[in-house]
DNA sequence: TCCGAAAATGGAAACGTTTCCATTTTCATT
DNA sequence: AATGAAAATGGAAACGTTTCCATTTTCGGA
């Protein structure tokens, strides 16, 4: 069944020429007759010749392929952030080798082997930590250009992210704004996301200086399916809280369906923040407030930085620091109604039926 | 900067021995003293050697490495067929080059030939016409091995598919049932997906076989950003239909929106169903009835298929044609209001404010 | 100590390209 | 027709592997 498709030996062969006639026809550089060019080429079309880039990177050294690493496609976020630097890729006659690493350091670190070793030209990743990562230990060795995405720079590696710390004080700022006292910050896969943990740790800064309470942490386990039970139990367990900053979209709007299902009305009860501006908190009846980012912009700016620094020109700065997010405004987060500012245990407003 | 790995030749150097005898060593295969054994595995430590795959595999013309075309990864679906691919490629020690097509056969063909050219063992497809595509003519004329995914079976390529135009006559049985007898069919680029034709095609056949009229075709050109004024235009124009059948959850959700932006009570005014089952239809309120199918399950059927014919094995049937998709009630569907049973051409209710 | 078999070893070819360089051909001048 | 420069050509090496096969080493037993 399978074909062994023809080489340029098979082309040259046909043309009755030597290979490196061949080569330099098919490939259009270096002196070549008329008459032989045209009985490459006829040969090279009857034959159904098409280079085969294996030989061609062995020889140059070269793949022109990008390796791409990114947490999970699930997340739209990254979704975007691969589809723009794939475009941007192709737009340079590069390819693009996906890898997921499911959040898990251990397969992120094998996915990074086995890319290099595939000898990709450049690398486009977002890792879980920066500051501890096998992968881009072996990235340095090996000299491979590489750009972070979503993650901050460090070690010398470029990047493309958003300041998630301004962003966290930004949501702080609008929390205090609206009276709102006490809060609490709910992540998925704490310890395996430093992006989370640096959302944590500028919304805890900045309640801090506001004069709010100390924001409480809801970290949630993975398990699949279960997101909804789990946050019930974490929303029941947390009466006092008027407002949740969650660490993306995805996990804020579940936690709109839960508090919903307890019969807690948003915002009056609860005022629910987001991250990353995914098109679903826009679809959704109130619309979801949220730090908006612009995940294709980060895609394709990781690419051109890389591509840049393949091609030996310098590579562009990162994005303007005082634009990588806006805060977007939406019927989710409001003033906590009166009762729940004195900040009592249990809130008395008995959960009526939505 | 770009740092020359270290190649056998390196470590047999160091190691005072032939390539060969590394070779062995460093593969695990063939006889070897423990003496030498010991030393070519500090050599390669020393050095850091890793293998390249390149030189692999040009000698043993098997890359390791599936290549995956969609069109798109802003629809979830394909996001989610990509990823279990991933995984289960993955899984037996392969790779994936993603390419996207953007819903354009041009571009679609050129993938599939630079996948080609890289020498991809197997490939995994969502083609855009699958009785019409070059690339796939390419794919047979090499003799890779390739799995459709979301197209139907066709000229010998294995498919995981919905069987779109059995869901969609379900679909048009659920309008029926609750009486509704004027819809439409929404779908963005029409053209430029067998998929949404086939839809249209059993959506109206069944429309016809259950008394119903022809339903009206909604066709949508690629606006960026303008969807919702498209949408309201179309439904502005068409105010006799008392249901719509969204080629896809996106364009439903969107439908919704603009319905609502118009006045339009969902149920009552307008029922709408889409396709797909995304997440995101679960968290709109009233939630999206819709044709659930599995796309996870399609990616790794047909990574699976492919890895089988790859590994000489016989592959798995593909999926269960009576259990493609499953039909999802919810509250975006419902009996149409008395008095737009008439067919009249202008509904009579004053548009409300929402 | 020597023999033969088994184990270990390394040289070389092959995979499909490109490119260097030496050789051959062409062609315009004389 | 002879000359020389320019153009065209093809052989061979190189890229990093694996594998075949011939050669060398080891080792147990006589």
């Amino acid at each position: 069944m399978k074909i062994r498709p023809p080489t340029i030996k098979d082309v040259a062969e046909r043309a009755a020429c030597g290979v490196a006639t061949a080569s330099r026809v098919l490939n259009g550089r270096g002196p070549a007759s008329e008459k032989t060019r045209r009985k490459v080429l006829a040969a090279a079309a009857e034959l159904g010749f098409e280079f085969s880039d294996l030989g061609r990177s062995l020889q140059s050294s070269t793949t022109r392929t990008l390796g791409c690493v990114v947490p999970s496609l699930a997340n739209p976020v990254f979704a975007d952030v691969v589809q723009a630097a794939q475009a941007e890729a192709n737009r340079a006659g590069y390819q693009l080798i996906l890898a997921c690493s499911d959040y898990d350091p251990e397969l992120e670190s094998r996915a990074i082997r086995t890319l290099l070793a595939k000898q990709v030209d450049g690398l486009i990743v977002t890792v879980s930590n920066v500051e501890d990562s096998e992968g881009l230990e072996q990235v340095r060795a090996r000299g491979v250009p590489c750009a972070l995405v979503y993650n901050r720079a460090c070690r010398g590696f470029p990047a493309w992210s958003v300041d998630n710390r301004a962003a966290a004080a930004r949501v702080a700022g609008e929390f205090a704004a609206l009276g709102h006292r006490h809060t609490g910050f709910l992540a998925l896969e704490f310890g395996r996301s430093d992006r989370s943990r640096e959302r944590f740790e500028g919304f805890a800064e900045a309640c801090a200086a506001l004069g709010m309470a100390q924001p409480v942490l809801l970290e949630i386990a993975e398990q699949e399916g279960q997101l909804l039970e789990l946050l019930r139990a974490l929303l029941s367990a947390n009466r006092d809280i008027t407002g949740i900053f969650a660490s993306n979209d995805y996990l804020a709007l579940a936690a709109m369906q839960a508090a919903r299902g307890l019969g807690r009305r948003i915002p009056q009860d609860l005022s629910i923040v987001g991250f990353d501006g995914i098109a679903t908190g826009l679809m959704v009846e109130p619309n979801l407030a949220t730090v908006v980012t612009d995940p294709r912009a980060m895609g394709e700016g990781a690419a051109r930085t890389v591509l840049a620094r393949l091609a030996g020109e310098t590579p562009p700065a990162g994005p303007d620091p005082a634009r990588t997010f806006s805060f977007r405004r939406g019927g989710s987060l409001g003033p906590p109604a009166p009762e729940s500012m004195d900040g009592g245990e249990a809130a008395t407003s008995p959960p009526p039926r939505q």
